[in-house]
DNA sequence: ATATTATACCTAGAAACCCGAGGTATGTCA
DNA sequence: TGACATACCTCGGGTTTCTAGGTATAATAT
């Protein structure tokens, strides 16, 4: 995590969520994408992930399934469901929200000299 | 609170020391500047603004001073410091990167219906 | 006069969230 | 066959914020 681990906090649902709103992922896979998304600022750990995706599922947002990878191994899948996705429109338009929020008072400042 | 009141993690300290980058503030006037330039998004409690403002001014960041108001009663103003000023710096470069991952991500999703 | 409300500061304990560090197991490659 | 990458998991602890109280003064209403 380059930028400051706590500004992590309150978002990884909403990561968690968006990156399933595509395609079935599974865990391993997520982390990847997550940290090639966001050119790297993300680097969500497993003890992140894990809990987070068993707290999605028991919430019926998300549904798992094991599905074996052309390797041979077995993978567990998450997919999205109706719920999943109305739960991630209501914490994106959180999101957004929240960071306009965050602007509007950054906007008052001293402008950040680069 | 209106937002997912966990979003707030992370940016309390840069709220607060980008409010008195402008001039100095005493507490209860720091919580309805919040409250007025959010549009009512942050509602930040007293219990988490003081322990903040005492990290700040044990770090260095904020220098504190009582003074009476026009009305007799006294109140205890916060000045930032240079030090705090190069915090800000730093916490407002760490929002930028962060908000722009996050939304970088979200980009890959699908779009908001509003 | 006096009760209530608003202002203004503070703290202790609990809750929420995330991470570090460990564990288990399988497939690949030297 | 040993090392490494993949792939899953959990427990305990640290950080951050909130809840819920407390104290005190000034203004306002009764």
């Amino acid at each position: 995590m380059k930028a400051d681990k706590s500004l992590l906090s309150g978002s990884a649902t909403l990561l968690v969520l968006s990156l399933l709103s595509g395609e079935d992922k599974y865990g391993y896979q997520m982390i990847a994408e997550l940290e090639a998304k966001s050119d790297h600022t993300f680097s969500m750990k497993e003890g992140t992930l894990y809990p987070i995706l068993h707290t999605l599922e028991k919430e019926g947002a998300v549904q798992s399934y094991e599905k074996a990878a052309p390797t041979g191994r077995t993978r567990k899948y998450y997919h999205i469901t109706k719920k999943g996705l109305r739960l991630l429109d209501t914490k994106k338009e959180e999101w957004t929200t929240f960071s306009q929020a965050v602007n509007a008072v950054l906007a008052g400042t001293t402008p950040v000299m680069a």
